[in-house]
DNA sequence: TATTGTTATACTCTATAACTATA
DNA sequence: TATAGTTATAGAGTATAACAATA
């Protein structure tokens, strides 16, 4: 496509058919650029593989964090996932309509909900654990295991430097 | 750790005001999920930044890009960054308002418009330089002169991997 | 017929603030 | 007074499909 026979016109981009050569000049080599680029093109992967099992990709880190933390509230939830407890309101609320999560509230504080798997919500997260190691598998390859702590300790500096 | 010889309490949580000890678990070791944790901190680090000189973040991208190719058609610009066209028209409409970006018609084609900055884009992209290099900055601090090129490396072999 | 850019529309994710019920 | 969770609401940011103008 557009292949033009090199050069008859005096154009660079003579049709423009969107997939034109495009510099990025400086933006190519920082840091930040690049650190978000890689993050969406592995997320991209992640959701398809999650979409693949029906379930969202964001899913995967609650059910984990509820698996790992067993009667943990939803605000403790929400702080750990990084997010306003608002946030999670409608997500707990799915993924409790669909059986997945269990909550209970406690007798020593009747506002608080004490939040834990249900059977099918580990059974959902152990799906979602094969596409993460599936996930993981293409990214080691890409990163490479030689680099891999390396890489992961540079990532966890970045996240605690910047918080 | 497992202290507890104070223990007044019975419980491992008395008030939990969101602030608990919370296992990661595996999530702790996945790359794609400190890969995620760390762009959100960083990207919210340039967002503060950003908003400081009054512009959105992501408008640093796009003017980078029309700066590095004057003349760029929509489309292209579009898949530059990843997007589609139809969520670049209320970008370059504020960006145009705003006089930052010039768009004319060509001759050749008269269905594209060819975007190039204003001087005033040529300003505000060069304030957002400024933050983007106070930025890049703190995440040099984080990454370490020694291992910068390679994880940047990584970060393109990432991204090029997964698309 | 195909492409550029716009419109209409909708969906996801997120936050802020006000609210309730408890503490 | 303060906290846990909900509700109402809004704002980014994004995508899909249909469209008008042009190729």
């Amino acid at each position: 496509m557009t292949k033009r026979k090199v050069a008859a016109g005096s154009r660079r981009k003579r049709h423009d058919n969107g997939s034109a050569v495009v510099k990025f000049g400086p933006l190519a080599d920082w840091v930040g650029f690049n650190l978000r680029v890689a993050q969406e093109a592995a997320f991209q992967a992640f959701s398809k593989l999650s979409r693949e099992i029906g379930e969202h990709p964001g899913r995967f880190a609650i059910l984990t964090l509820i698996a790992e933390n067993p009667g943990i509230s939803q605000t403790t939830l929400s702080n750990a996932a990084g997010r306003d407890k608002s946030s999670m309101t409608p997500v707990l609320e799915d993924l409790v309509r669909r059986g997945l999560v269990q909550r209970r509230k406690t007798d020593s504080d009747r506002r608080t909900y004490r939040l834990s798997l249900a059977p099918a919500g580990t059974r959902t997260l152990a799906k979602l654990n094969v596409c993460a190691r599936t996930h993981e598998d293409n990214l080691d390859r890409a990163v490479g295991p030689r680099d891999r702590a390396r890489f992961l300790r540079t990532l966890r500096r970045i996240a605690a430097a910047l918080n």
